[in-house]
This record gives structure tokens, sequence and C-alpha cells, in this order.
DNA sequence: TAACTACATAACGTGCTAGTTATGTAGTTA
DNA sequence: TAACTACATAACTAGCACGTTATGTAGTTA
């Protein structure tokens, strides 16, 4: 993500449950079950607890997390059947440099 | 705005004409035509001014305005029949604080 | 007071967001 | 191969955002 469409990143920041997910992304080990497989500290946390966590349905959770990966802010692991989530430090420093600008 | 409502302010952002908005509020006098009355560095730029230059009717103009003074981001002055907006540069720089951590 | 002006409010249409349940699909496991 | 699992996609609904035009209102000016 070199080029950074703000309205994108800030419509994707501008809801309470994705925000709740970037936070919670913070601390996979925290926040999340143990996993079987795919170690949360270098993949991120399990698509199935995330959504969980969120209380909602599993298209709904889904769908946020697209949006997060979508607008760059979390990158997605797949693997063994599983998708993780963690956060794209370096992104979200970027577009907070760039709100910063405001 | 002591107290940040991170997620009404975000929503408040997220949208290209209120970027926009912001963006003109950084120079009133460069950005919008002189002003009779209402010194635009001291009270900002006029509401018509504003709603021309964003080529929307006067009540979608008028409504973003409120958005942007709901959340805290923009200050409204009225004097003699008009209302003046500035950017409230301190509640900015406390927003993009917050954003920060996200 | 009367007319005008600046802005707000009302009423409405349209498209997007976010939720749901149902179903499809690709990859894993037995 | 067959069954299962994780996730995506489809189809639908409800609510909100944002635009419009029409109208109301408060403050200013003549």
């Amino acid at each position: 993500m070199s080029e950074v469409d703000l309205e994108a990143a800030l419509k994707a920041l501008a809801s309470e449950r994705r925000l709740q997910i970037l936070e919670w992304l913070k601390d996979p080990v925290g926040n999340f079950p143990p996993q079987e497989h795919g170690d949360p500290l270098e993949h991120g946390a399990c698509n199935l607890f995330i959504v969980e966590k969120l209380g909602v349905s599993q298209p709904a959770g889904s769908r946020h997390l697209k949006v997060l990966v979508d607008a760059g802010l979390i990158i997605a692991t797949r693997r063994k059947g599983w998708t993780y989530y963690r956060r794209d430090e370096a992104a979200i420093a970027l577009l907070v440099s760039h709100i910063a600008t405001i």
C-alpha cells in the first residue's frame, strides 16, 4: 500500500466492530484461545475465533475482516484450511501519518 | 471535546466532501472569495462559499458542515446573519493523537 | 413594518452498509 | 474416494447516508 486512499481507509476504520478487531489483534495471544496450528504471533488470530468473539454470524464477521484486508490494514494468511489475520503495522503507521495531516 | 468518540469522529472524516472542507479551511483566505464581513482568519469561511465550492445543494452542504460541527472538528460562528466555520485545531490534534493509538 | 437573505427543516428517492439464513466450494482428513 | 470443515457467496431485509426540491424561520436591512 504505497498509495493511501484516505477516504477508503477511514471508512474501513469507521466501525465499532472493526476498531474492536484491530484492538484485539494487538494481542492475539491474550485475546483469543490457544491455536492448535498457526503461530498467533507470526500469522495472527484465526478467523473462527475473531468471528465468534465479535458475536455476529460467520458471513458478517468474514465481511468485516475482508473490509480491513481490502483497506490494507490487516494481512490474511491461509494455512492448513484455516485463515489467520494479523495487523499490518507498517500500513497502519503509514495511514496514521496521513491522517495526521488532515 | 474532552471525551473522544472515535467511531463518530471517524465516520465524520470518512467522506471525500468533508475531508475537502477540512482541507479548504486550512487556508480560508486562499480558498474562498474575500468576505465583506467576518474575518476569515478569525471566524473562518462563510457557509455560502463552502456550499457553493462543494457543488451540492444548500441543504446537502449545510448537513456536511453540521456533521463536522457535531463531531467537534470545526467551530461555527454566527454573525450578522452569516455563519462562519473554522477548524478546531485543538480538537483535530486530539483526535489525531487518539487515532495514532489504533 | 415589510421585504429580503441565510440557513434550517421536511419530505422524499436511491444507494450503500450490515445483519440474517441458505447454499456453494475448496482444501483437509480419514 | 468420501466426509468433513472452513470459509465464501447468494439472496434477502432493515437502517442509515447523501442527494434532491420545497418550505419554514429567524435575523437583517430598507
